[in-house]
DNA sequence: TTAGGGTTAG
């Protein structure tokens, strides 16, 4: 009978002294083609009491791979002197199925002996499975030994290496297999694309090739070409693509919105997301998913909780990268309270929702909340990683939690085994920094084990901005200057602080500078919802047919509130204006204008809700404390770090941000 | 035999 009565378990060494005939090692026996053993289970339909026979060995491990039991497979494999390809197959797939490096080089080490490292199809399984093990190495390899390199086999190695993320040797790999006249397939294209979608030249190269050589107009092409120029950035690109694929699935459907939603162009993400319908294309849990982003970045929540009722209804729900995306959407759009219940229902969350909860407390300024979030993650087994310090860490400086946010930041590596990355360190500069403790913000840069980036020191340069510290200022520029030569904010933040030093002549030689190498400043933007439509303000703006209503609104108010105590803060005009002219640029702040058109066009008692592209500006924070008493409203601004909740001439940021 | 789109930070 069958040595076990019930299967075996894969740790079950097969006692040497019953083994039967089929067992025995190799050189020991040749006489073992039919096994005199029944199985008691079926292969597809294990609970049925089917018996059946393995006609022989091959057959036999096939079995035993199919069942699990890859150890006694192997030890079948010792007494089997003629496996064939199809056995190899099962070991392998077996190999892979328990993620098992030590047995897949048992058996590749057989396999070599049996002069199976020649045969293609067996180089591809071993190929995908080193890649499954990350082992590049063994990988090229088995590719560099295998003389016969069917097509199977170079893209094998294309798509271990691209998803190893070794770019550079796609894209040369990729010419080599363009010299060695080995004819293309859809898949090489396709791996050849995802690796290279961070290199102009080299999408530009693949499609080219792929165009001549008439599989562009492959679904699974086309769709890789959408998302590897949306990766570099180029939508219009993308577009074309799109527009010129003749087939288009749920999956280019999802790409193009995909593009859109991360390129800063949720309006059109949405209006795709339509036209997806009128296609009759039904969109699945992933395009849901880039729609909800790009409902995120529209930081409208009216839209947003449309998107949320047909998730509802189609049961994405319990696909859990959909609530995830909903609890940031909800907490970038200001709802914090529907975030948190999003986040409540999730029965089984991984370490993204718990990110997004506590992502979600951070930029509203709650620090003690996103801790508590962060304790209970711990708590419930659930390991914290590097993007949950960055969200923990930000929370902790955007409300001065100076001493729990060192003990997180010392906490990471020695109970939680994630070394820090620039990231953490500028937080907690940043922390330190804010609270005015600069020299100790400087001990931690000098005591990095790792270069400190742009972030670190920018972190710096803010807290030197906010403490007026105009020495350390230059030193962190000097820097930033090196590391981002074409980042016109930093050299508008150290002129800010100049300024209120009133070193005008340094002012002036930074204002020449950033002109000379044609800098460009991102000019500020604010934008807010009113009655379903969506209203944006510059500065320089006079499209809006009520700005004259609003900029003699802001006047009146800006006479009432000097009564009360409102001081302008003109020295963040840089310009050599009178003090009259630079109150009047600052009450053309983008901020102001859409929040006296907020004004204008809200029914009273009615919540306000401004978005900004840049840093909320701080005049814009102290006229903003000041309407919110007046007026008696509560006002929301997201900035683009956080929001700030005004209520009673109060901000939830207590003027800490 | 193999493939394409998605979630958290900065």
């Amino acid at each position: 009978m069958w040595p076990f009565a019930n299967p075996p378990s894969p740790q079950t060494p097969l006692p040497p002294q019953s083994s039967p005939k089929g067992f025995l090692p190799k050189a020991a026996s040749h006489s073992y083609q039919k096994t005199p053993y029944t199985i008691k289970f079926s292969l597809h339909t294990p609970s049925s009491e089917t018996s059946t026979r393995p006609v022989n060995n091959n057959h036999l491990i096939q079995i035993l791979c199919n069942r699990g039991h890859l150890k006694q497979a192997l030890l079948v494999l010792s007494g089997e002197p003629n496996p064939t390809q199809k056995t190899y197959e099962y070991l392998l797939l077996a190999c892979a199925r328990e993620n098992s490096p030590s047995d897949a080089s048992a058996v590749r080490r057989r396999l070599i002996e049996d002069g199976f490292d020649q045969d293609p199809f067996i180089s591809t399984k071993l190929i995908n499975l080193y890649s499954q093990f990350n082992s590049l190495d063994d990988a090229r390899e088995v590719f560099e030994k295998t003389r016969e390199k069917t097509i199977y086999v170079w893209n094998a190695l294309l798509r271990a290496l691209a998803l190893a993320g070794a770019d550079e040797e796609v894209v040369s790999l990729y010419r080599e297999m363009g010299r060695s006249q080995i004819a293309f397939d859809s898949f090489s294209y396709s791996h050849a694309l995802k690796a290279c979608a961070g290199s102009e030249r080299a999408v530009r190269e693949v499609h080219g090739h792929a165009l001549r050589r008439g599989f562009s107009s492959c679904v699974h092409v086309s769709t890789t070409l959408v998302d590897a120029y949306a990766r570099l950035g180029w939508v219009s690109f993308s577009r074309r693509v799109f527009d010129e694929a003749p087939v288009k699935n749920v999956f280019t459907w999802s790409a193009i919105i995909a593009c859109y939603a991360k390129n800063g162009s949720p309006f059109e993400a949405l209006e795709l997301f339509r036209s997806m319908a009128g296609a009759n294309v039904l969109p699945n849990s992933v395009t849901m998913v880039s729609v909800i982003q790009a409902c995120a970045v529209l930081l409208v929540l009216g839209h947003g909780k449309l998107i949320h009722a047909y998730v509802l209804r189609r049961g994405f729900e319990s696909i859990v990268p959909v609530p995830n995306a909903l609890i940031v959407m909800y907490a970038k759009c200001g709802d914090l309270e529907l975030a948190r219940r999003v986040f409540d229902g999730i029965r089984k969350r991984d370490v993204v929702s718990w990110n997004s909860m506590i992502l979600g407390y951070a930029i509203h300024g709650l620090g003690r909340e996103a801790i508590q979030v962060f304790e209970e993650m711990v708590d419930s087994g659930v390991r914290p990683n590097i993007v949950t310090f960055v969200s923990v860490l930000g929370a902790c400086s955007h409300i001065g939690l100076i001493e729990e946010g060192q003990r997180l930041f010392e906490s990471m590596a020695s109970e939680y085994g994630v070394t820090p990355i620039a990231e953490h360190y500028a937080c907690v500069v940043d922390l330190l920094g804010r609270a005015g403790r600069l020299n100790e913000a400087c001990e931690i840069i000098e005591e990095m084990r790792i270069e400190p980036g742009p972030a670190v020191w920018g972190a710096l340069l803010g807290a030197c901005r906010i403490h007026n510290n105009v020495e350390l200022a230059e030193r962190a520029c000097e820097h930033l200057f090196g590391l981002e030569p074409t980042n016109a904010g930093n050299y508008v933040l150290l002129a800010n602080i100049y300024a209120e030093a009133e070193l005008w002549d340094e002012v002036n030689r930074l204002k020449k500078t950033v002109e000379e190498k044609g800098l460009q400043k991102v000019s500020g933007c604010s934008w807010i919802e009113v009655k379903k439509k969506i209203y944006s303000f510059t500065s320089v703006d006079e499209l809006n047919p009520q700005i004259e209503l609003v900029h003699a609104l802001l006047v009146k108010l800006s006479g009432e509130m000097k009564e009360s105590g409102y001081v302008p803060n003109t020295k963040l005009v840089l310009y050599d204006l009178n003090d009259q002219e630079k109150e009047e640029l600052l009450l053309g702040h983008s901020e102001k204008l859409a929040l006296a058109f907020g004004l204008i066009n809200s029914s009273k008692g009615e919540t306000i809700r401004i978005s900004k592209n840049l840093r909320l500006c701080e005049d814009c924070h102290s006229v903003t404390k000041f309407v919110s008493r007046f007026a008696n409203r509560e006002i929301i601004v997201r900035d683009v770090n956080r929001f700030h909740h005004f209520r009673d001439g109060r901000c939830s940021c207590a003027d800490y941000w």
